[in-house]
RNA sequence: GGUCCCGUGGUGAAGUGGAGUUCACGCCGGCCUGUCAAGCCGGAGGUCGCGGGUUCGAACCCCGUCGGGACCGCCA
């Protein structure tokens, strides 16, 4: 039907004569004897010259042939890629007429509420804004599955209708017909069958997998969304995170035109330490300062004794941060579970302004406007609590009053390593809770402290940062039966409710099971940040919006009473 | 489960207790031979999300509800 795509006509087509096809964007009619239509496909927009009358209206989708020719002078749009030429002599086919769309297709819709522009996804998409991210999107996935099979990975599917597992997320689940009262799960990640594949002899496994979790949605976050997940055989941590990083820089080339740097690592400990948070945005400073040895004299109560006092430094913040924005950061911190937040502005002479500034000494102000290079109009913000606390307060407060849009440049990729194996406390049994999961391997260098302090034991596991958002995280596998046990008594489980939990899992490990790990990141994530969004939803072709519907086809929607019944399933009416 | 924000012609905005809800874009009709998300003239188009309350009077204040969004919890 067309020779040409509208975007493509350039000078050097001159005098050729072509069909386009497409929508038309615009038309502007100067009388009955000229009038310009712009049609629009998904490389772009070309001018068409029409001599005589036409009716075509805005979104009419239409066969155009004419002569391409260039511009007269003076006339050429220097906005329009195609600007320097036109097509003459057109003869214009209405292939279908439409209806005024509900929206500008164009970057107007930008504005329009989302609502609107979800009722209408395919006009949305029709968009170059959506055009564009999708076609990232298409080149990340492409260049993903080339960087995987460059090193010999294999992609194997696996099934979407899994039995539910005992922990994680919470799952969908999908009746069963011919098992009434029986129910399939929705896979939350493939991360069973890839293990199994492991033993299976695959040895190097990929896939960009659909997950699903029935999880409160979030600006990074819908029900589906699609992984890179990969499982390598006798691997270590560093060939894990080499194979990662190939898949991940191919990706970023493919759209950008340029590798990133080799991705930088830091232990979870200092990425704590250094920026309060396991997922650092490097692309800014106001690091967190280890004050403790400042105070360990100190006559003020609030940090005397404190396990640990650090500081930030907010450049410049002092004179936009009144009274009551200090107090809300404050309440942030105490709802946070510090005991407290405290503030100083540094003048115009260089002395501390604070409620607290007379507590404290000379030296300890003088080492404090030292250790943070602090000049006049810095905002200092300081807490002193257990070690956890005052990281995790400070961490969000850096983020809060510092972070750039996630889209921002430069991309700053960080593999995050050494998480603990443990966080936080069980409340009913009292014992420790897996950071990640149960299978994670403990770091070798730890195995001593298993049991005398477990707290403080390391995994073999991972996270990979962009810009302060988690792409995806993997660890190294605990492979013998013998190490898994002694996790499983550090967790407080006995063997008898491990086989009963986890056997249909770990059974078949003792067929042989090879060393392995792996890792799975978020593409959808990946790919907004690339495409410079802030929300998945714009990479996304038909998302959810954040209450879990699909606003285009009214998903969810009850089934009829026939579907009910061979499914033996009987509706509660809702609660009151 | 929680906190906060938003909802006014098709779209985007203005209107924070008082006459007929205002404007721009779009749409429809007319004019127009070089425009370019054209220009000029005219026109149509609104349950102010929905329900209740306060008031002489509510788009506006209050309560509830629905829809959407950001975040917390949650996402081993």
């Amino acid at each position: 039907m067309r020779t040409h795509m509208c975007g493509e006509l350039r000078f050097s087509e001159v005098d050729k004569t072509v069909s386009v096809c497409g929508w038309v964007a615009s038309r502007r009619e100067h009388g009955s004897q000229l009038s310009f239509v712009d049609v629009r496909d998904h490389t772009g927009v070309i001018q068409c010259v029409v001599d005589n009358e036409v009716d075509v209206r805005s979104e009419y989708v239409v066969r155009i042939t004419g002569v391409v020719r260039a511009r007269l002078e003076g006339t050429t749009n220097i906005n329009l890629p195609t600007g320097e030429v036109e097509l003459g002599e057109c003869v214009v086919e209405v292939l279908r007429t439409a209806e005024p769309p509900p929206f500008p297709i164009d970057s107007r819709a930008d504005k329009v509420d989302e609502n609107t522009r979800l009722q209408h996804r395919y006009l949305d998409i029709r968009r170059e804004r959506m055009q564009r991210n999708l076609r990232v999107r298409a080149k990340v996935n492409s260049a993903i599955r080339g960087a995987m099979e460059a090193q010999e990975f294999v992609e194997v599917e696996t099934p979407m209708l899994v039995p539910s597992t005992p922990e994680g997320a919470r799952e969908f689940l999908v009746p069963s017909r011919k098992d009434p009262g029986s129910f399939y799960a929705l896979p939350q990640s493939p991360q069973l069958f890839k293990q199994l594949l492991m033993v299976a002899g695959v040895d190097r496994y990929y896939q960009i997998a659909r997950c699903l979790r029935d999880e409160d949605l979030r600006a990074d976050r819908q029900y589906e969304f699609m992984q890179l997940d990969a499982e390598m055989s006798f691997a270590s941590q560093d060939d894990v995170l080499e194979a990662i990083s190939k898949a991940v820089e191919a990706a970023a080339f493919a759209v950008t035109g340029e590798t990133p740097p080799p991705i930088e690592r830091m232990t979870w400990r200092d990425a704590m330490e250094t920026y309060g948070v396991d997922k650092p945005d490097l692309r800014f400073g106001m690091t967190l300062v280890d004050l403790t040895d400042v105070f360990s004299a100190t006559e003020f109560k609030a940090f005397s004794g404190a396990a640990s006092i650090k500081g930030i430094n907010a450049s410049g913040k002092a004179e936009e941060m009144g009274r009551n924005k200090l107090d809300g950061l404050t309440a942030k911190a105490k709802q946070m579970g510090a005991k407290g937040l405290v503030w100083l502005k540094v003048a115009a002479d260089g002395t501390l302004d604070s409620p607290v500034a007379k507590f404290l000494s000379a030296d300890e102000q003088a080492e404090l406007v030292q250790r943070f290079a602090a000049v006049a109009g810095d905002l200092i913000l300081i807490v002193a609590d257990e070690w956890d606390i005052t990281c995790e307060v400070l961490g969000t407060l850096r983020n809060d009053l510092g972070r750039p849009p996630v889209w921002q440049g430069p991309y700053r990729y960080v593999w995050v390593t050494e998480f603990p194996l443990f966080v936080g406390v069980d409340k009913e049994t009292g014992k420790p809770k897996p950071g990640h999961h149960p299978f994670c391997r403990p770091h070798p260098e730890d195995l001593d402290k298993f049991e005398t302090d477990p707290m403080s034991v390391r995994a073999l596991a991972y996270d990979l940062v962009l810009n302060g958002w988690e792409l995806g995280s993997g660890s190294i596998r605990i492979h013998e039966s013998d190490l898994q046990r002694r996790v499983f008594n550090a967790l407080g489980i006995s063997d008898e409710e491990a086989d009963k939990k986890f056997g249909f899992f770990l059974r078949p490990f003792e067929y042989g099971a090879p060393p392995h790990g792996g890792f799975a990141f978020g593409i959808d994530r990946l790919v907004a940040i690339i495409a410079g969004e802030e929300n998945i939803r714009e990479v996304i072709a038909f998302p959810k919006t954040q209450s879990g519907t699909d606003l285009m086809t009214g998903a969810p929607t009850p089934p009829n009473a026939k579907q009910l019944a061979e499914l033996g399933i009987r509706v509660l009416p809702p609660k009151a």
